[in-house]
DNA sequence: CTGTACGTGTAACATACTCTTGACGGAGGG
DNA sequence: CCCTCCGTCAAGAGTATGTTACACGTACAG
């Protein structure tokens, strides 16, 4: 479910997506009449996309989006009557994800939105919690829980954990966890890195097994 | 610089495309007359993104596009000009990130390539897996697969096997094995090539017969 | 100030795995 | 038949990793 944020002058238009977005469980609404309520309501929200009008009274919505471009890169969607190719590419210019216009098709508007919003998602540099398996890890509380019970890491497992997580699958090199968790400058005999994985393994459980030994590499989460 | 691939049998639409391309430095374009045509230029290349006409003779763009779409993730793009809603819809599904309708303006197809590449960039874990009849190389997570069951190889063996697969058909010298597995400044017995060939042959079980010796030279993958 | 708890790094050893060696034998060519 | 080249095997050397115990410094509470 993704947070979506309308800016749009005509009710009617308004009322069509609502509809159809409501019918749909994959995004939730919320809608805004003019520039600046749209301006106030991403100061005060979090949307996972923005779509904007662009002819609007008051601020309009290049305005707003240049505001907007400012504090965040959430994917912008113009929708617009206007056809003009200046303004389509002035639209790109300011950072816009997509560029559709009226009269369009509400389905495909659907499409597209959907289509934006999960390639959004991997590209993100989540402040999210990470969840895999019965382990979450909150990088803002710096908790992490497994199967439900919280678990104290000290910094550096917590470090190694995380970077592991962020990579799963991925064969991660002892050098590299080196450098994540020690900063690369740094010489220390290897079999730190060791103790830090053995007890990482034992206070992860049952879970621990998905730290994987590479021979010759290091490890790898899966 | 961005490399992408058009596939498109109009002649007159490559050329113009081609002409307003080549006069920016952005990207570099690489064409493909038709769906075959375009399949092996992407099993041979490395694009950033992938343009596909929808409407070719053989294999058409909705084809091509599931077909890639099995090995890569590379942004898709269609180009085509089929209005019908249900078209554009299918694109979507098959995981296509725009759809672009003919007429349509350059500077506008230049700019959503621009944009699309952009947002691809930070996005990209580049994953590139090696696939040769039933086996299978990640050289992200390091690890083999021969018909979908996992297989350790120990580093020296990897090292052999990635070779090999990234290089079939041709003969590879012992001379180069050593290179590539252990650095060319070291003397050991010829026997251990053959000793860690022979393991390859044994883990890779029925398809272990695909390295062929070559007698006074080397080996060679089929 | 003292004592405890804890994170961290070191050293030493244990264990597991990988690599190399060297001997032997078979295949094929001269 | 002899020679060369390669495949195979077993054993030991070599290397990488797991584990444990301990020393040091810091933070914090008493």
């Amino acid at each position: 479910m993704y947070s979506v944020l309308l800016v749009e002058d005509d009710g009617q238009i308004r009322e069509v997506i609502g509809d159809y977005f409501g019918r749909r469980d994959k995004i939730a609404l919320d809608f805004a009449e003019d520039g600046n309520i749209g301006l106030s309501k991403f100061l005060n929200g979090s949307y996972d996309l923005i779509v904007l009008d662009i002819m609007m009274p008051g601020l309009d919505g290049f305005e707003l989006c240049k505001i907007i471009r400012k504090k965040s890169d959430v994917p912008i969607v113009f929708l617009t009557g206007k056809v003009r190719e200046e303004d389509v590419l002035y639209g790109y210019e300011l950072g816009a994800d997509d560029y559709i216009v009226k009269p369009f098709s509400i389905k495909i508007l659907y499409s597209k939105l959907c289509a934006i919003l999960e390639r959004a998602k991997s590209d993100r540099p989540v402040r999210k919690i990470i969840e895999s398996g019965q382990i979450t890890l909150d990088p803002v509380k710096l908790e992490v829980q497994v199967s439900g019970q919280v678990v104290d890491l000290p910094p550096k497992e917590y470090q190694i954990l995380k970077y592991m997580m962020e990579h799963p699958g991925a064969a991660i090199t002892r050098k590299l966890l080196l450098a994540v968790a020690w900063g690369d400058d740094l010489y220390i005999t290897e079999r730190v890195i060791d103790n830090r994985v053995k007890n990482l393994r034992h206070k992860l459980q049952k879970e621990g097994s998905r730290i994987k030994t590479l021979i010759g590499v290091g490890y790898r989460f899966d």
